[in-house]
RNA sequence: GGAGGGGUUGGGGAGCGGUCAAACCCAGCAGACUGUAAAUCUGCCGCCUCGUGCUUCGAAGGUUCGAAUCCUUCCCCCUCCA
């Protein structure tokens, strides 16, 4: 593909900023092929739905005919990293940092083209480095450009120490670049300060710098806060596909369409008619539709996000009941008050939340809702206990 | 080292001797409605043996008929000064 203002198009669709665009237009209409960077923590094995904008990113290159290097940054995940907002980082092993390669590939390739990704290790010649080579490298940057970094200078003001090590990462970041030639590094907002750096570094040796895209963070499930493990609003990209679609769905309307814009891999024409379609009086349902499907089914496969598909209009949008759920047996000497029974079967949390519910009329049995906690239910023949939509369990006495 | 401020039920944040299981907001859950698990409205939102029951307000003691609220000691956070 040699038309660089569609290709440009592409490159530039769902990101925060774009540094060196002069540089790229000239390197895509030569037609060179390019040489993509993204660099990867060896740690945090498991992946979510917002680590992916910058693998969809990936991708795009990839399908433009482009190198994508997905690299590790082992070696300095061999030395730790001691002055890091958390705790000490202990320095990881050979075989952890392999077995987190192998979990990343496994995850990472469910976006990325396999046979257009490259997997490297930036240890393969950062472990070669030698005192004097670090040394060279750090004399490449001034204490006064490091400071310039915003969390450094903010440390700095405010007398948190800062370890001379630390002003090496991104010297060594930049150094990546260099030593794979990189066109393009692609990072978060917060990675800005390091792929500058990377640029440097280049012009020091006589390179063409780098140019950088940064891309912007994925909000999570509740639209608001950034999609992360801690704050539970993300989908896992390992999650069973009635789980990713039915949370796909779940996002607010106002945030479906820069989900569209990060996550999705249509083209460029169609995600903005979806766009104005919705504008027109479409309805934003069947777009959101079309994204969960989308992304079932690069997580999942195809077939299992049809049944995610099915499964979810079972659910809430007909009264029939979902497919697969799931059957327990009981056996009592003494069988239980109904709430005690819900809390031992852990279908709630407490007996207070199980009566609260009855109280709410929201327990069904056999589709007939319990009227009082005080309800004898005998479980001789199976029965289906129901509580609010979402939670079905068979039941039966041993 | 010195001077202050603070730790309250998932988060934020009131309360400062009884009427406190503790305002309010957010999150969460349920019901109604619908275009979906969106939006909106309503209710709930410590635990149990569901009662003038039990356990909570950083920890342990104490004062009091009665404490989240007062006192003592301890632990932890933050701000300012050196």
């Amino acid at each position: 593909m040699n038309d660089f203002k569609k290709q440009l198009e592409i490159i530039k669709q769902g990101i925060d900023e774009i540094i060196g665009e002069d540089d790229l237009i000239e390197k895509l209409k030569s037609g060179k092929k390019l040489t993509i960077k993204v660099g990867f923590d060896p740690t945090a094995p498991d992946l979510h739905v917002g680590h992916t904008v910058i693998l969809r990113k990936m991708r795009q290159f990839q399908d433009l005919g482009h190198k994508v290097i997905f690299l590790i940054g082992d070696f300095t995940g061999k030395i730790g990293d001691p002055s890091g907002k958390n705790k000490t980082r202990p320095p990881l092993t050979n075989d952890e940092i392999k077995a987190n390669a192998k979990t990343y590939e496994d995850q990472v390739l469910k976006v990325l083209d396999s046979d257009k990704t490259t997997i490297d290790f930036n240890s393969r010649w950062g472990d070669k480095m030698s005192a004097a080579d670090m040394i060279k490298l750090a004399a490449q940057s001034t204490v006064a450009r490091m400071i310039e970094r915003d969390d450094f200078s903010k440390r700095y003001k405010n007398n948190q120490p800062i370890s001379i090590h630390e002003f090496l990462y991104p010297l060594m970041q930049g150094y990546d670049s260099v030593e794979l030639e990189v066109d393009v590094e692609l990072g978060g907002t917060d990675q800005k300060f390091n792929l500058l750096v990377g640029r440097d570094l280049q012009k020091n040796v006589g390179q063409s710098p780098q140019t950088i895209i940064t891309l912007p963070l994925l909000e999570g499930l509740d639209g608001v806060k950034k999609m992360s493990k801690t704050e539970e609003n993300y989908i896992g990209i390992t999650e069973k596909a009635d789980d990713i679609f039915g949370k796909t769905m779940s996002i607010p309307d106002e945030i479906m369409m820069k989900w569209f814009d990060l996550l999705s891999l249509r083209p460029l024409e169609e995600i903005k008619k979806v766009d104005e379609d919705i504008k027109g009086g479409a309805n934003p349902r069947d777009a959101k539709i079309d994204l969960a499907m989308e992304l079932t089914t690069r997580f999942t496969s195809e077939k299992e996000a049809e049944k995610a598909k099915d499964n979810f209009f079972k659910k809430f949008s007909s009264n029939e009941l979902p497919s697969d759920i799931e059957e327990k047996e009981i056996s009592y000497t003494d069988m239980p008050a109904l709430p005690n029974l819900l809390k031992d079967l852990g279908m709630v949390g407490s007996t207070s939340e199980a009566i609260r519910l009855i109280e709410q009329g929201a327990v069904k049995i056999d589709q007939e809702k319990v009227t009082s906690k005080d309800q004898e239910v005998s479980f001789e023949t199976k029965k289906l206990i129901q509580i609010g939509k979402k939670k079905f369990l068979y039941v039966s006495s041993k």
